[in-house]
DNA sequence: ACAGGAACGCTAGCGGTGCTAGGATTGCTG
DNA sequence: CAGCAATCCTAGCACCGCTAGCGTTCCTGT
């Protein structure tokens, strides 16, 4: 009875111990490192042991971008709920949006640019990543005027998705990357 | 002495050719449908051939998206010159950008997302792509205000690749992206 | 306690990738 | 026309994601 409690907790371990491995590598050395015979190694075991967790790499990828999903929501909130006023909201919330995104550049890539076949529409991915974006719109709310909401909070982010793709492939200089921000948070405010 | 020229001439016209076979391949089928055997294939030559003219894969794709920053940049400039008005002219250069992401998305990965190792201090890449974003600054110049013009435009400029990215790749959807252009147009217009 | 069976994880291998070494063939040159 | 240099191809390397098939191990029912 009990046995098969344990060799489930086993699996849902090894499983996380999967991700772990993933994101770690990955935030290591990039995801082109991140090889399902490194990661087999990782983990100690052989390889197709991860085909029984997930359906293939990619599978892999998008459980370590959910992660990222969660983290990034509550980065988000932790700098709006501790914003002095609703403006001084919008200027922390996109500079926790930028400090997330280069503090993990791997796990960014993985979450927005690579692993398009994440379950968008099904499963938890959607949790995580709706309240990220809630966060996102409750922060803009005050400055939205009358512009649709959801319109404009997408906009905002994809500004924020812009200068930090942008920036982090080189094409544009370091330098300069807070007044960037600065103008982006400046035309969202007003 | 003619031999040589009528040699240098098809091996220029040879690397022309393996720069077309491998933008219609990425814009027909993808960058994964691009492999080196496939373009050797194409241009009925075998694989080292590629690596007479290139020094790999990656060089290949910058090639394409070399090509792709002269075409974006006369877009622009189109756009730009035939507005009846400079606010006019903002909401035409934007639409034309993400028309051009939109309708060479594979084009587009290259000049933006993929091949990170671009020369783009040197070369004559920054030639197309800085007419591209000369272009840019020409246009939103006249809302400016008092902001560092290149700032604005770099800020401008991530809002565009923000949208056209994260569209693509499914994390906005397709309706509702004409009010999100607005919106942005909007906000860098007063 | 023990036989039967199912679950498990391994070894080995498939087809594919980007890339390169080496030799054969071609074509120019003195 | 001999010799050389440039050219291009065959064959192969190391690696990739992924999977078939087989031993082993462990749980189960009698």
């Amino acid at each position: 009875m009990s046995t098969q409690g344990r060799r489930e907790r086993e699996r849902a371990e090894r499983e996380q111990a999967i991700i772990a491995a993933a994101r770690d590598l990955a935030l290591a050395e990039g995801w082109d490192a991140v090889t399902t015979r490194r990661l087999a190694a990782e983990i100690e075991y052989s390889q197709p042991v991860l085909y029984s967790h997930f359906k293939g790499k990619d599978a892999i990828m998008a459980a370590v971008a959910v992660e990222g999903f969660a983290e990034l929501a509550n980065a988000l909130a932790a700098a709006r709920t501790s914003a002095a006023s609703p403006r001084q909201a919008v200027a922390d919330v996109a500079a926790a949006y930028v400090a997330f995104a280069q503090q993990r550049p791997a796990i960014y890539d993985a979450m927005f640019t690579l692993a398009v076949d994440l379950p968008f529409a099904t499963q938890d991915v959607p949790t995580d990543l709706a309240r990220g974006f809630a966060e996102l719109a409750e922060t803009v709310r005050p400055v939205a005027g009358d512009n649709d909401l959801e319109t404009f909070t997408e906009t905002f982010w994809s500004g924020l998705h812009g200068l930090v793709t942008l920036m982090r492939s080189g094409r544009l200089r370091r330098p300069g990357h807070d007044r960037r921000l600065a103008v982006l948070v400046d035309r969202f405010s007003r």
